[in-house]
DNA sequence: GTCTATAGAGGGATAGAC
DNA sequence: GTCTATCCCTCTATAGAC
């Protein structure tokens, strides 16, 4: 069990890798057991079908995701520090030359099975509700300045984060930064801050 | 020669639908052949590789939206009225149930050759180019909120659009207007107008 | 310019031994 | 739980007839 569950954790770290570099139908089975030393067919008992292991990809997001702000509710931040937060969050995967996994199923939504594409739509669900809530917040103490509705502008700032990390893969990365400055400006939060969380 | 250029155009149109839907691991030259009624060798005649069919494509765009964007200039429109125009063209890809192809590069981006990228990079820079000179000359008269520089706010805008199409996807059409109307009021652009370019 | 035919590689997936 | 072996399919690409 302890081996299960470690070469099942391998395998879903390795396909993340490679799903966020090569996009869904850029990697294969054997991609991902060349790069583990094991044969194809031991992540075939793991995962049966590679829906089953796209859905199984996306679970762990929504997981991470949600230890992840569960754990930043513990220290008890101003809505502007946990927008900062998340913002140092997708900087990380333009570090590491990856794009937000929900951009993967988007753009090859017509291939993909309806398991795969509810899981991403959990995704996405899930990281709206809590970014509105943190704009909301910030909006009703007037540390954050959100036009419209909280909703229409998290989902606006996921698109922004979203694209921008796609676009730094073309035009450099760099042009986060400034889509990342832009957000900042967009929401009145200070250029301080802003460097303490982008690194 | 007219069939040629004919069968030529017809192969880039199904391509180009193909590509905008399922990314470009996700077409193959079967999928054009079915749909179009010929042979696959049919179509490695007019592009020998997948790759030289990924840069047509991306060239395409790119003097579509040069062609667009000089008839534009001729109607002698405001910054706003420009940017209202080119929120009504990601629009219509939002209807159409396409995303960005820009965006389908970036996440395949690991798995395309050099000659797609650079086609892409090239793309990404007229879009950029444009809208910051619109932006610019937005802010010079007034009638435009442009926060830093104009080239930060119009990449920040089309990383929005980019994510907002693909969003759409997954969590509806109503997010690409939200996305659209997150844009409006950053800008300082009216509702009025918004209505009249986003139908 | 388009066809038939096919090569050759790589994909997902399964059976059965260990 | 992982292996070997293999099936069947789809993919890109090419050769050569028409």
């Amino acid at each position: 069990m302890s081996t299960a569950r470690s070469t099942r954790k391998r395998i879903l770290d390795a396909a993340a890798e490679l799903f966020q570099r090569r996009g869904f139908s850029g990697f294969s089975y054997q991609h991902i057991a060349a790069e583990l030393g094991v044969r194809n067919a031991a992540i075939h008992y793991h995962f049966p079908s590679k829906a089953d292991l796209g859905v199984a990809l996306l679970s762990r997001y929504r997981d991470s995701f949600r230890w992840w702000t569960e754990q930043l509710e513990r220290q008890d931040l101003s809505p502007a520090h946990k927008v900062l937060a998340f913002l140092e969050l997708e900087s990380r995967y333009c570090r590491e030359g990856k794009v937000c996994p929900l951009g993967v199923v988007c753009v090859e939504y017509e291939n993909v099975t309806d398991s795969v594409r509810i899981e991403a739509a959990g995704l996405a669900s899930d990281l709206e509700i809590w970014l509105a809530a943190v704009l909301e917040e910030g909006r009703r103490g007037n540390v954050l300045q959100v036009r419209g509705s909280g909703r229409g502008a998290a989902v606006a700032i996921l698109a922004q984060l979203q694209g921008g990390l796609q676009l730094a893969r073309v035009r450099g990365p760099r042009h986060f930064q400034e889509v990342l400055e832009q957000t900042r400006l967009n929401l009145g939060i200070s250029a301080a801050d802003l460097m303490v969380a982008a690194g």
